[in-house]
DNA sequence: CATGAATGAGTGTTCATTCAT
DNA sequence: GATGAATGAACACTCATTCAT
């Protein structure tokens, strides 16, 4: 139904907003609710646990990275123009819901543990966000704009210098306006893999 | 007194294999110590609480990355040799001592909270060893073998790049020995900021 | 109305059932409900109370051993013989009416808080069961036929037996079926009280 | 160590008083260590659950009668003689502590959920007990003075016409004290199985 | 009558910290 | 210093009951 759909937004809002600012575990149940009037009991009906509430936290936040991404990797341009693209909506994204970045990045990397099931903790939750990464990376091998290396390695400069100036912008350490490093943060990933 | 300073040593080591591993909130004071033949009340005897024992912990580990940076910023050698000693040392560490590295990535950065005193959540605690980077990059920058931008943007890139590859490698997703990527890791440092 | 008490008696059927089963504290309302498709809500609207159904239910199941009790006692026979029939009546009505007689020794004799009003636990609730009882032992005294002696204990020979073998066949533990026992068991209760 | 095991039997104690008189799910753990002066946190060194204080609970009562029955057992007399001193004795039990007997016939036969593993819900927690009756029952069905008959129709007997009366005497209808049944009670067992 | 979302008090269990020995 | 029993606040989760629709 729309209305448990709608429901369970609102209470996964809440959610990034208080894990992304207080860690999980330091947010209690009543704290995610609180916000958004409703009783803990109630928040039960919506889903089974904490735990699962991080899952499906955690899979809302990939799918709208991946939408971001998607719409810019359908454009028929070129793989610099692509990432300048991609770090420029990145960085506006950020600026808007700085939540569900930081959730991504303090939760999701930092509390593996919530993630897993038996011991298998791959990256299915967020699947939807790294495959739409991955074809980035792979057309641009292929148009010869990257260098064709080891995908990790190209991942690790683009999710880990997003990821660093993410932290730094979390730590309130910046000077300058998120949108004014977008030139040099792209030009910086570029080079990384080109 | 030089037993107290070795007893210490001995928590913080089995504290950051326990807190890398399980995360903070999933070990308690007596897991710590069950691995070190030592009581729970003793614990309290060398730290004043179990927050305290991060805080060294994450000094630990930083005067460690910094000692090894510093033996390389010390050199006289050009920034590109340097970074490239860096990568060599910094995978060799994580090699050997992961749960260092993991430390500082999943914990620190992770768990921002528990290194916060009121609201101020600074870097003091890493501060030996970003100190060493920022070193570092100054160096280059000085020297015209980096280019001369925002500090954050490289420190991201460095760190950043870095992170991303200790993650995947905790992850246990590289197909390949750690140090087989050395190179292609300190080339992409060395293009994403010069 | 009608309708009514045919609800009723579908709801008290299902919480046989299930508070026999699973015992009343393992059982919820919603568990109760869901076997006869209705709402935990509707429930509200046949019983004020989880434990008013409780109580209804073994008022039911009173009335449907007292029937049989009374239908044995009502007939021209002797005492000897009552017993023999009641036995058999009753260790059939176990074989097909599990839940009922479980019921009764499971959640009324072992849970019994629930039938509690203040400090008030009699046995009104049973009391068409144990009235007939009471009869049929009176009128085997009165015939001579039973030993006259102080009614509790002849209760706790008749009860206490059928008990036993109940728990018994609840556990599993009985080799055969349970009509095989009715020829051993009335000679051991008849034997017991006369 | 002797420290240990006096704690935890003060604290089974108190289970056996509240359990007994409560119910199981109406007893909390804060309710079984206020009795004693003991922390809630403090329980859990001892028991690691609730549930594992059930069954200890139940142990504990089995080998307190398996005793009883044991030195009855083991003396050179008749089986109507054991008989009868196993009813005295188990009256006087239950008259200076009913707490245990409750225990046994409310929430040891009342909740069997509680005391099974998985599937396997067998009398092993009170098997003391029951491999004591066993032999007085084989006993004497080899010394001719018990009818050769099923073991549980013959345990049904004993165990039921005693759960009977203790029934009746914790509903506190019983007119007299419970040692005046001892006579009547021990003949009506008897009769029953020979 | 019927629904099922909403409430919120209640419980088992955990664990950082203290303290008597 | 060393021990581990003791404390008690805190939290995830449950469920009988209510109520708006």
């Amino acid at each position: 139904m729309l209305r448990k759909k709608k429901k369970e937004s609102l209470i996964i809002s809440s959610a990034l907003k208080m894990f992304s600012k207080y860690g999980f575990y330091n947010t209690t149940i009543s704290d995610v609710v609180k916000n958004i009037n409703m009783s803990v009991g109630n928040f039960y009906n919506y889903f089974p646990s904490k735990n699962s509430l991080a899952k499906s936290s955690i899979i809302f936040v990939s799918k709208r990275l991946a939408n971001k991404l998607k719409y810019i990797n359908d454009q028929n341009i070129s793989s610099r123009k692509k990432i300048f693209l991609f770090v420029e909506s990145y960085l506006l994204f950020l600026k808007n819901n700085p939540e569900m970045i930081n959730y991504f990045f303090k939760v999701y990397l930092g509390n593996r543990e919530l993630f897993c099931d038996n011991e298998n903790c791959g990256f299915e939750l967020a699947e939807d966000f790294i495959n739409e990464l991955k074809r980035m990376i792979n057309d641009g091998i292929e148009k010869k704009e990257f260098i064709n290396q080891d995908f990790f390695i190209s991942f690790s400069c683009i999710a880990g210098i997003l990821g660093g100036i993410t932290f730094l912008n979390s730590e309130k350490v910046l000077s300058q306006d998120l949108e004014q490093y977008k030139q040099a943060l792209s030009t910086s990933i570029f080079k990384s893999i080109s």
